[in-house]
DNA sequence: ATCCTTACATGAACGAAATTCATGTAATCC
DNA sequence: GGATTACATGAATTTCGTTCATGTAAGGAT
């Protein structure tokens, strides 16, 4: 709807993200010369330079970098302040940023995909986007404006912040094919004996720190992938949902360490911001969520 | 410095601001027939009207309240994102919003207004801006990025914002001339009896909640002002700061409760957001506070 | 009811600002 | 060294916002 037009701000974000002046007149649907013009008068008002051009390649200045990450900020607040106030109309529109932790698509019962079909197959503008991130950076996501909605097993919640439940995922400590656990009878594998085993940990899941205190320094991975592929080394042992584990588990990768001790729940929110559910985007997505929830 | 040019928004906010469009006219030192033309874009780019207007009177529409809100609120981010770009190259500028709880300017050893002259004396073209409100929503104030700064006894201190001790406030029971225990001898005053007395709560102080357990529902009020009138009626007893209560003591209005567990001392901190330390002006006011303490 | 005043709307004319077009320059590649 | 790439620049032109002049509609006074 553009109520803040900013052209040079638009100009200096598209030229960035294009590597350079050419390629960004197709993206702008103007021609190289206004580009010229427009970073100019940037580079004008700002009082420094953003970045080199030429025929020698493009790059950022480092006031450049900080202008660019700043402006890419303040652009998606102002893209927000114009869908409140259209959404004040009627029309449903612009961005609806979404924020998940990583591999839960294959978590049972996880209703995002559904959702988001639900969510689109309305007639409506809005341009989805996921981010996938930890759930301390998607909770500082949602407090700064970045983040509209995110699903997460947040562990603590904050005051600004509305939360609510949607699923949960059972996590159970496995150990890889060359580990000495693998071939280990049941009987035998008690919490005592794990804390002599390393342990790899979520850096963002102080669970596993409590069930298992490892003897000697634990890796941290911020990224199950990562995880999983630290427990298929068979130097350590590492937490997992039992959703995510099954595909190694099946293919005798890995051994899940069957104990009680060993099995805990986490539970996954769909957490929004207070003052945000004004945007009738974001209500409706979490309206949508929720009645997938009750098919 | 205006990148973001967003006439429309200003000229909307000022009319607002203005009552109208005539007097509007001074303000942005336009003609009423620019600021007609401004209004009718920024109505046909909505939507729907902002204003009822002409010579019945002006008045804002449902839609067109919230949208000012929304307005003040997104200039006030434009600006001070102009202000982080600008101050990437030399000068310091732009706003400083500069929060406070409400009467500690008689705090012996407050460092505000010292700190204030200090920064002020410098050569820049910062606009103060001082907003008196609860710790609660100072804290909310920063997070969000409407205030830079503020100083209060924050009790619980939030991970976004960073904290610096900056005095302290010592805090004493209170009752008024009318109260029965005004003229009740010290040995008779102990926690005990003091139960039998409804007290006065600020909204923001849970300290008092765990001092004195009221039998009666006590009334809460969210300044301080308010909290010496009611013990001035001589029907609460009421927590006050020393150098506060001073002024009503000196002219035997109230007499403080003198007990060992019904002092207790407060600690200002000045809070500022991490990420925004980044602004030149926010970070020279913390440190202009900071010097002021080590006179 | 009439007239005057207030407060805003509207259309034409004007002017400033941004864009395109045409051309210039500098560095790199072959 | 010539071709090419990538941007800069100046003049022409279009676009946009403003002022000026005037119109309209609602209160208030007489």
């Amino acid at each position: 709807m553009k109520l803040l037009r900013n052209t040079l701000l638009e100009t200096f974000v598209a030229v960035v993200e294009c590597g350079g002046f050419s390629d960004a007149q197709h993206r702008l649907g103007i021609t190289q010369s206004a580009i010229s013009c427009r970073i100019r008068d940037l580079e004008i008002t700002l009082g420094y330079r953003v970045c080199e051009r030429g025929r020698g390649g493009f790059c950022l200045t480092e006031r450049g970098k900080i202008a660019y990450e700043k402006a890419r900020d303040v652009l998606r607040r102002v893209r927000d302040f114009d869908s409140e106030l259209t959404e004040l109309r009627d029309n449903i529109s612009g961005d609806l940023r979404i924020g998940i932790v990583d591999t839960i698509s294959s978590l049972p019962g996880f209703p995002l995909v559904p959702a988001m079909q639900k969510f689109l197959s309305r007639k409506n503008e809005v341009q989805l986007e996921v981010v996938v991130a930890s759930p301390t950076d998607l909770t500082q996501g949602l407090i700064t404006g970045l983040l509209h909605v995110a699903i997460a097993p947040f562990k603590n919640q904050v005051a600004e912040l509305s939360y609510a439940e949607i699923c949960t995922e059972v996590h159970n400590l496995y150990c890889g094919r060359d580990h000495p656990l693998f071939s280990a009878p049941p009987e035998e594998i008690t919490p005592d004996i794990l804390q002599k085993y390393p342990v790899c940990r979520r850096a963002y899941d102080p669970g596993t720190a409590a069930l298992v205190s490892a003897s000697e320094p634990s890796p941290v991975v911020a990224n199950m992938e990562a995880m999983a592929m630290l427990i298929e080394s068979g130097h350590y042992l590492g937490a997992l949902p039992d959703h995510f584990a099954q595909a190694w588990v099946q293919r005798g990768a890995f051994k899940e360490l069957t104990h009680e001790e060993l099995r805990w729940t986490s539970t996954f929110y769909i957490a929004a911001r207070e003052s945000q559910v004004q945007r009738r985007a974001v209500e409706l997505f979490l309206q949508d969520t929720m009645g997938v929830l009750n098919l």
